[in-house]
DNA sequence: CATACTGTAATAAAATATGTTACAAATGTA
DNA sequence: TACATTTGTAACATATTTTATTACAGTATG
């Protein structure tokens, strides 16, 4: 399922690795990205929990980065978000008695690995260092 | 923008191939996918528009495919359903007086067309023929 | 001990996707 | 001709998902 998750999280991680020596307040970023500032605190929670970033409770505290940005892929950061690429499937449960419709769910998740997989390979190739050189 | 589109047009091309002498009306469509026929039809509609099936109106009416299955490829299904391939955007404008926020669409932008490149290289070696085969 | 943060839950609002109803127009057939 | 069946399409309704807001307990700083 898409969203913006990808996306939040990625300008996150941009920033963080702009300004590595400094704890910046979810305040701070969301209004980079004129952005609700819970919305922000929820994607660091996410990676916090892989350990991307750490972070500081009270005063002055904040989020700093915690890993080596030339080592942290898109492709991982991709899979944190829980995202995947796909093309949809029709909502409904399709009827099992045509050999499509009982069929049509399992082959169009076949499909849908392969372009992830093709996906992941070209995200493996960039690091969140390269892609914030880019600014 | 991510729907099911894709995955509703591609059950109903694969049921018209499989019936390639009949026309197939929006209701018998409909009932194998478990969907409303007038979602059905509003994809057919623009199967029309494509020139990829023909319809006929009235009594005994319905639809059927005007083009060589093996010549179709899931590229085009795919940019008929007027999807793309992405990871989001943060949904607000991001502040313009941050090196980040002011460029962090443009290089999404351009992450996706990669990503989408990729993914159409790929659909495009699959035709709806070697598709509707898998069942 | 006042202040400025994080963390998180609960709720609300907005956006998007899906489903339904209705009906005019077309066409085959009794 | 009259009837039944089907497309085409608009208008509306519902459901689902995303995004935003409010609120507040807990934690560190000075």
């Amino acid at each position: 399922m898409l969203s913006g998750k990808f996306a939040i999280t990625i300008h996150i991680l941009t920033l963080l690795n702009k300004f590595p020596n400094d704890y910046l307040s979810s305040e701070y970023i969301a209004g980079s990205m004129n952005l609700n500032p819970v919305l922000v605190r929820k994607e660091i929670a996410n990676l916090k929990a892989h350990h991307i970033v750490e972070s500081k409770e009270g005063k002055n505290g904040g989020t700093k980065l915690a890993v080596d940005s030339s080592k942290l892929t898109l492709k991982e950061i991709f899979e944190m978000t829980f995202e995947t690429i796909g093309l949809g499937y029709a909502k409904n449960q399709p009827n099992p008695d045509c050999p499509v419709g009982k069929k049509i769910n399992q082959n169009l998740d076949a499909l849908y690995a392969e372009m992830n997989q093709k996906v992941s390979t070209q995200l493996e190739k960039i690091s969140l260092e390269d892609f914030s050189n880019q600014f």
